[in-house]
DNA sequence: ATTCTTACA
DNA sequence: TGTAAGGA
């Protein structure tokens, strides 16, 4: 594999480090996933995501916990168990984070 | 205006 | 899961 970066890389990079720093609350999250606000606690509670930010009163979430939230739903549509979905959420999110890790901090140099 | 928890016609 | 209540 290549791991030369050129111009348009950068420009992508930059693009992911935005993301990364895009923080909303639930009833954001809501209108762009379409997953009621009520599943998204729901799953909260049984912890197969992690709001950013514990300490708040409010559930704070940034684009990898929309990612999450996108695909819990997908997975429950196939006909999956809350507790599978888990499982299978955590193998995909390990990757996201390495790829979010590496991204970062190539945007670094 | 928005989110939070709790509870159930 | 949906939704309404009641406080923050």
């Amino acid at each position: 594999m290549e791991d030369k970066i050129d111009k348009s890389d950068i420009d992508i990079l930059m693009d992911v480090e935005f993301l990364v720093s895009v923080i909303v609350a639930i009833g954001e999250v809501a209108n762009i996933t379409g997953v009621p606000q009520r599943k998204i606690r729901y799953w909260d509670e049984k912890g197969l995501i992690e709001p950013v930010d514990t300490t708040s009163t409010t559930r704070q979430y940034d684009y990898l916990n929309i990612k999450k939230i996108v695909l819990i739903k997908d997975l429950l549509d196939e006909g999956y168990t809350l507790d599978t979905t888990a499982k299978k959420l955590n193998e995909r999110c390990q990757k996201m984070a390495e790829v979010f890790k590496r991204a970062a901090a190539l945007t670094k140099k």
